[in-house]
DNA sequence: CCTTGAACCGACCGATCGTTCGGTTACTCT
DNA sequence: AGAGTAACCGAACGATCGGTCGGTTCAAGG
């Protein structure tokens, strides 16, 4: 059994400060130095921690990515009509976003210089696809109106989303992941279902 | 009179070449090592052009910058009904985006790190704020859903329609600029506008 | 008390960063 | 032909990059 003895380091503290510091300067934007201002320890002894800066990248991105993809393993995005499970992933997407938001954030800005970063951006294009099989579905039932373009809406509703990150602070307080939710959805489906 | 003698760079067409490595590598992940391969001369030459990297990125955000506000000086963003100035706003917005692509681009993903992208963030604050004045009177005047608060509304409109530099491409010539924008409109505003 | 090992550090590595400098080339104008 | 100059280049600058190395500190376990 090994209890933390002190207040120190481990792989998941030192990404949290890692991650806070990429999102304010970008990752290409960050030396090694930053980070071990920000951490209040020495640059060498992050690397006691993680292989190097390209693990924090990978440790932060494959965290936003494993929470966007549990969504989509949720039975309300497995059963159902496919406008309902549409709906219910467009949700959680912004309160996963929320409740992820700098880890999101950074997966959203990577620009694929390395490996790893071209690595997101698959797996990000995935998960894209696999939401606009939803919103193809839904448009196959009828249920979204069909004057705008599938590929089009898709990805405008992912730019509405996924903009959140831009602005939303948690510490502001100035409303809830459900909240914010509820708000897009309204802007979203009252656009996108075709009127009663 | 200076005729153009030969096929010879200018800062502005080498402004159009570097801007492309920018958004293709991120700002700070580009070295001038790069743009000089990219120009096909040496680095040292870029410096007989401009003044340096951040000169590159000053004069592709104020031209991105100066795109958007000449649409605040337009007519029909100044005169009429404030819904139909907003929307006529959205519209341009969206065909400034699409005609300036690259310069935009580089523009929304400026962080902070130097006083040239803080000058740009805080310009980019102006006119957001700009738009927000115009959705704040549309709803004053009970032109839009008073269900959706007007901040959050605008961000997230902001969102959709600065999202798309990240996948509108003019060569692949899937929607023209004016198709995108009566797409984002009728996304936007059977969203936005209270039902007849 | 003494060994062990996690946590940490300063000094340093070769590479690359943005930039400068002293030229050379090639075109225009007289 | 000769002067002037815009466009360009290779070499090198000090600074900083991500990462390595050989330690030192200190709390836990026997």
């Amino acid at each position: 059994m090994t209890t933390p003895r002190r207040d120190t380091y481990t792989p998941e503290t030192l990404l949290s400060v890692a991650v806070q510091v990429f999102n304010q300067r970008g990752y290409d934007g960050t030396s090694m130095e930053h980070l071990s201002k920000a951490a209040g320890i020495s640059k060498s002894s992050i690397y006691h921690h993680v292989s190097g800066k390209e693990e924090l990248l990978k440790r932060a991105v494959s965290r936003a990515l494993d929470g966007l993809f549990a969504i989509l393993e949720e039975p309300a995005a497995r059963e159902g009509q496919a406008v309902e499970r549409l709906e219910h992933v467009v949700r959680r997407m912004v309160e996963v976003l929320i409740s992820e938001l700098p880890y999101v954030t950074l997966l959203l800005r990577v620009r694929g210089n390395t490996a790893t970063e071209r690595w997101a951006l698959e797996r990000r294009r995935d998960f894209d696809h696999r939401v606009a099989e939803l919103l193809k579905a839904a448009a196959a039932d009828g249920d979204v109106r069909p004057d705008v373009e599938v590929r089009l809406a898709t990805r405008l509703v992912f730019g509405m989303i996924n903009s959140i990150v831009e602005w939303y602070r948690p510490e502001a307080r100035g409303a809830s992941g459900r909240e914010v939710a509820d708000a897009v959805a309204q802007l979203v489906f009252s656009g996108l279902r075709r009127a009663a």
